[in-house]
DNA sequence: GTCTACATATAGAGAGCCTACATGTAGACT
DNA sequence: AGTCTACATGTAGGCTCTCTATATGTAGAC
């Protein structure tokens, strides 16, 4: 999976992620692996920045926790995120219909 | 349309909308436009640059022309472009394929 | 004592899309 | 003659996001 494809659409997976439930960052990276099938390995070096911009521009709250001697810091949808994600997979369809209508476009069409 | 959503496809719109014939920047603009109903407007700045990007790696070769007291500069896909395509329409279909499935996934998975 | 899984974080690089600007022709309209 | 719009190409610099590489530390298995 080509990295450039993933810009912009980023915040869309991790707030779809965090659609149901709460999760801590590492948990997020397993949650994408799995959804994709396996395909979808996002570095730590991409999610905990995304999350912390998610967080600051109000989409995300986080707050720390010790579990099993470990400290997580766990992420989950505001209100605005949770209007956010609806933006973005309406984007997202735009985007995909859009993006196919060129690529799928006749070749004999004008 | 958010600018960074097109990163890593744009390629793929400008080899797609040479495919069945040459075309010159201006042209190509104005097909990416009619092709998405109008949505999709991208500037000069992104096309003219992109395009002599895929011209130095080989998806095009050009040629100058004058037409109607005005220079054109014509694109066309070559042999290795247009496998380029094959290759970036199934990245295209794997991309929608596997981020459709994170955005999608049911609010009650693991 | 070492190795792997778990867990978070930052610095710096790299790439590409965008804004803004520069340049010039042709034709229509005033 | 002068202005405006459409046609046509191009570059410089900025911006933002993703990635690589690195740093740090705990827990548990072997």
């Amino acid at each position: 999976m080509n990295p450039d494809a993933l810009r912009g659409h980023m915040d869309a997976l991790l707030l779809s992620v965090l659609e149901a439930r709460p999760l801590h960052g590492y948990a997020i990276i397993e949650a994408l692996q799995e959804r994709s099938g396996g395909v979808l390995n996002v570095p730590t070096g991409t999610v905990y920045p995304a999350l912390r911009r998610l967080e600051r521009v109000g989409y995300l709250a986080s707050e720390w926790a010790t579990v099993g001697g470990r400290k997580r810091r766990t992420y989950r949808l505001t209100d605005s995120g949770r209007k956010q994600l609806e933006g973005e997979r309406s984007a997202w369809h735009e985007f995909t219909s859009v993006i196919g209508s060129v690529l799928r476009a006749d070749a004999t069409t004008t």
